[in-house]
RNA sequence: GGGCUCGUAGCUUAAUUGAAUAGAGCAUCUGACUACGGAUCAGAAGGUUGGGGGUUUGAAUCCCUCCGAGCCCGCCA
């Protein structure tokens, strides 16, 4: 049993007393910073029930609950706000309890299983900044699900097939002359990049050469050589031509290992892959089904349609007049499959971006039209797009920012700062590189993270690459400072300790501290009930920076009193955990120096 | 044409189940102890929450309207 919980259940009981009833609801919300108090509760509501005016009704709760609580020591009315100063006994038995747990805030295993999707790339080209958002939203939100008690299962599906691979394809058969991510010493996700670009650089040249000689546009794209061969690798793909299915597989091959050490660098990692070109032909069968059954219906041309007019949208296709399927069939069969291969998960996280906010939305009727009752607990994890300063990342325009390039980036300025602020002397050099890599990518991963999911948000390489303030680097400082305190006092024979104090009263600094360490279960919780990692980087930050103003006031090793050194050192172990757990939470490792 | 999202300090953002003087970081300016790590801390300045109207004891938050930005509505994926 948590304070806030304790404490609800005394102002029920307060109430239910004073008014003869039970209040609908309690609002009880943490008490701004500049009055004394730590949780008020809002008495507006509250005076229909007490038939008195605001502040009437929180003086005669405060009274009641200072006589008979066990908990609140004072309480002070501020317009209709009932501050409730509580006794500091209350936030010494809840660090002793924080204290003790060495997974505070994380929730043990209820049992129940989710899956979360998360990256899914095309096989044309290297990741991109978008990518980065996507993998790092999509790694903490099974990272904040796992505490949350769900057992996780991460999976993404490889758009493996279709046009724009066979672009690179015709690219590097055209000019390619067996060129190879050995011989070109390139990484293979950029060495086909590289021809997807070339497609598209000789696919607009052609395109315009016969605008000139008179052909009409339409036609002409049509009609580009270029083009013509990607779509005959295309059909020929599709009929399993042997010299164009290898040729696809070498390809796909080298983009899969660019992939893997992009993966690597980002530290994610998936339990089961899907790939398109084995899932694309699933969903058909399911949508003849459903023909059968009369939830969907047949037009003239022979194509097979849902109605959604009803839940007010419009009619979408889901097989062509010719019976292949669209992108929506594939969708329909890629998540029965799904709930076939893990027949327990309660349902599946889709981490894409909101430009496809309507087809999910579609996606999701059409299986509970189909009588999937999962189809409810299927959920877009919707994220806005990332901009540059200088607007919108067009590969065509070439301002996007490779993941790769960024990743090095940030890892080589953490590295020119660390040195020049002359922390790693004692440092092996791989130890020193480990701690870069550290470093750099938390500054880039908190950087992404702590801006809720839904924003489009915009990304400035500059600000980007700071290391000081609301930055990921901040809190791992904060870490790494608490490591070396509690260093210094394991090497003096002190143990933390929460108990023993013979005035048990704290320091205001101590006791904020206690405050935003007891919320932390909450938002974990929230984090979870709305798939926001923001939420523990928000609430992260908040932690760390009250153990700072904690540190600065107040001496933790040179305090006479043994008990209370004691109680520090157990209050600066309980924060320096919960910063790592946090941390954790967001796919940021925090170091033990820095 | 229809639908969805967003607009908060110079910049990046928090608070959106309605609640106190809208909270931070960056940038700017000032300051920090012979206590443990100054990637820190204390302070100053910076806001008609895009404009207007409405509901409410109370609105950044809910409703209407206007302005501005973006996305979606394909027998593409």
């Amino acid at each position: 049993m948590n304070l806030d919980s304790l404490l609800r259940g005394e102002i029920e009981q307060a109430i239910t007393a004073l008014f003869g009833k039970a209040p609908e609801s309690i609002q009880l919300q943490p008490t701004n910073p500049e009055f004394e108090g730590s949780h008020t509760l809002v008495c507006f509501p509250l005076s229909r029930l007490s038939g008195k005016n605001p502040a009437e009704t929180a003086t005669t709760i405060g009274e009641y609950l200072v006589a008979h609580s066990r908990l609140v020591a004072r309480y002070q009315v501020v317009k209709g706000f009932l501050n409730l100063i509580l006794h500091d006994h209350a936030w010494i038995e809840t660090l002793q309890s924080i204290y003790g747990q060495a997974d505070y805030g994380i929730q043990p295993p209820t049992g129940e299983e989710i899956m979360v999707e998360f990256s899914s790339p095309n096989t044309n080209k290297p990741l991109h900044l978008g990518h980065l958002r996507n993998n790092f939203l999509g790694w903490s939100v099974s990272e904040v699900l796992t505490a949350n008690g769900y057992k996780v299962h991460k999976v993404q599906i490889i758009n493996d097939r279709g046009i724009h691979i066979c672009k690179s394809m015709a690219a590097w058969t055209l000019y390619g002359e067996g060129e190879t991510p050995e011989s070109a010493n390139i990484k293979g996700d950029h060495l086909v990049g590289n021809y997807y670009v070339m497609f598209d650089k000789a696919y607009r040249a052609q395109v315009t050469a016969l605008i000139e000689k008179g052909v009409p546009e339409e036609q002409a794209e049509k009609e580009a050589p270029i083009m013509q061969l990607a779509s005959e690798m295309l059909r020929k793909w599709e009929d399993k031509d042997p010299e164009t299915v290898a040729l696809w597989e070498k390809m796909n091959g080298w983009v899969y290992d660019g992939f893997d050490v992009t993966y690597r660098a980002m530290g994610v990692s998936f339990d089961k892959l899907y790939y398109e070109s084995q899932t694309y032909l699933l969903g058909r069968e399911i949508v003849l089904k459903g023909l059968e059954e009369g939830i969907f219906f047949r037009k003239d041309d022979g194509s097979v349609w849902v109605d959604l007019r009803e839940e007010g949208l419009d009619e979408k296709v889901l097989l062509r007049a010719d019976g292949t399927s669209v992108y929506m069939t594939q969708d329909i069969g890629t998540a029965v499959l799904r709930f076939n291969d893990f027949p327990n998960i309660v349902g599946q996280i889709y981490t894409v971006g909101n430009e496809q906010e309507y087809h999910f939305k579609v996606l999701f009727l059409i299986l509970a039209k189909l009588g999937y009752d999962w189809a409810h607990r299927c959920y877009h994890l919707s994220y806005g797009m990332v901009d540059l300063p200088s607007g919108k990342m067009k590969s065509r325009e070439g301002t996007v920012v490779d993941a790769d390039d960024l990743i090095a980036e940030m890892v080589d300025e953490a590295e020119k700062q660390t040195r020049e602020l002359g922390k790693v002397e004692e440092m092996s050099n791989e130890e020193a590189r480990a701690l870069y890599r550290m470093i750099g990518l938390g500054a880039l991963k908190f950087f992404l993270l702590k801006v809720d999911p839904k924003k489009r948000m915009l990304f400035n390489p500059n600000e980007s690459i700071q290391l000081q303030g609301f930055t990921g680097p901040f809190i791992q400082y904060t870490h790494a400072r608490i490591r070396a305190l509690l260093r210094k006092a394991e090497a003096a024979g002190i143990k933390g300790a929460v108990e023993g104090l013979e005035n048990p009263t704290l320091e205001a600094a101590e006791r904020d501290v206690v405050i935003v360490l007891s919320s932390f279960p909450e938002k974990v919780r929230e984090a979870g009930a709305t798939y926001s990692p923001a939420i523990v980087a928000n609430y992260v930050y908040e932690l760390a920076k009250s153990y700072n103003q904690f540190y600065q006031s107040i001496p933790v090793l040179s305090e006479a009193d043994t008990a209370r050194v004691r109680f520090r050192v157990a209050l600066s172990e309980a924060v320096g955990r919960t910063i790592r757990t946090a941390m954790h939470l967001l796919g940021i490792d925090v170091p033990e120096r820095m």
